[in-house]
DNA sequence: AATTGCATACGATCAGACAATCCGTCAACG
DNA sequence: CGTTGACGGATTGTCTGATCGTATGCAATT
């Protein structure tokens, strides 16, 4: 018998630990705690129901992640990005979707960019609309569809806790007027690009969608940090 | 008084957990564990001398950055790396070290390319002599010049921990008779593209070096691979 | 008002306990 | 003889209680 790896019946419940991870990033990324907030462990304890084990592996993982920071016997908070990180975020960020776009260009297959397009049409059209959620989770859904397509898990990790961290900065490019339009024809561009099977302008579409939002967050991010002085 | 930043009393001991983490981290990347290796707690909490919730949270880490595998209620191996994670590691390394030529040739001051120069002559003597250690140490001093001249230091962490998951490979190309010799060679041309301030040739030249490197890397990889069916 | 000193809060670490699970062994069974 | 099933040791998963060091806020003192 071969081990098809289907029927994998979910052999696990998770352990504990990696339950309270993925709560506490979605806590996190969701903005139920912002930059800035102390994560105090009994708190967490409380809140999830389970013991200081779990919650402090949990934290390390999240520290790795840089989605929390530990400050020695004041312990961790959730991290603050400034503007210099944020600009080499998104810096990375540009190279790495850039480097996605353009594997994909170059050998994905057919069903692939079938699903890519399909992934964009229900972004365009949620722009349209006026649910931010769904604005949110059509525009994730495109990316994961993008990073599947390169056919590289490696970078695929990466970008998962980049794009994690850049939420963190809750200034996606998307609260700009006018913004979301154009953002809807970067991507557009991303997607002919890869349909076209042109490995250079896809990179370059990646990279430019990516410099245009950074502009229009790192913008906002540094007029803000003005302000708080 | 202005706390000079001098003076700075070792202010944390950097907390056990830490100095853990990186003993073991150390301790895989030099090979005292290989790939494979089951880590088990209490043996590790002898060998360290500390409590299970120190180790554990080190595991967490190191588990984190992709160097060891934890199965459930089996524990933590030393994680081990097939041949199509090895050409995804080593990919998106000529990715992200381009990138980092690129920036140092673009806005590296004289004083870096000055000091990526001296690193550079080190590695080429001692690639004459025949100390592996003394080529790996300058090897490595190269590259922490290379990482710290591009100013990203998103990118540097993320480059760190890639060259460590690459290292578990043991199997650098520098294995290779008259490869060292290359090398040597590819490494100068990074140098000489950096001082010349071309972005171009230098993101090429890091490229170029990473390609081979991976090329007698997995070429040895996969033949290995057969003779172990 | 500034400084000092104390009480409290909280993380850091350890030790010990119990349950759940994996794995090898070995006997029973067809 | 091969398969099945049960048993036991090993190890992790998780929780809890305790101790220690450090940080922080408040109050007393000068």
């Amino acid at each position: 018998m071969t081990s098809d790896s289907e029927f994998q019946v979910p052999r696990r419940s998770a352990s504990l630990r990696v339950l309270v991870e993925e709560q506490l990033r979605k806590a996190i990324v969701v903005g139920r705690f912002r930059p800035g907030d102390r994560l105090i462990e009994r708190e967490l304890c409380d809140l999830f129901g389970v013991g200081r084990t779990s919650v402090r592996e949990a934290l390390r993982q999240l520290e790795a992640e840089g989605l929390v920071t530990s400050y020695p016997h004041r312990g961790p908070v959730v991290s603050k990005i400034d503007v210099e990180e944020a600009r080499q975020l998104y810096d990375v960020r540009g190279l790495l979707e850039g480097y996605c776009g353009r594997r994909f260009a170059e050998h994905g297959g057919a069903e692939e960019i079938a699903a890519l397009r399909e992934a964009y049409a229900a972004f365009a059209e949620a722009a349209e609309g006026s649910d931010r959620e769904a604005l949110i989770a059509t525009k994730t859904a495109f990316y994961d569809r993008l990073m599947a397509g390169a056919g590289n898990l490696v970078v695929r990790r990466m970008l998962e806790t980049l794009h994690n961290r850049i939420t963190l900065l809750r200034m996606t490019s998307m609260t700009q007027p006018g913004r979301i339009g154009r953002s809807v024809a970067e991507v557009g561009a991303i997607v002919e690009a890869i349909a076209a099977k042109d490995p250079d302008a896809a990179d370059a579409a990646c990279r430019d969608h990516i410099e245009r939002a950074a502009g229009a967050a790192l913008a906002r991010l540094s007029e803000e940090a003005q302000d708080a002085e």
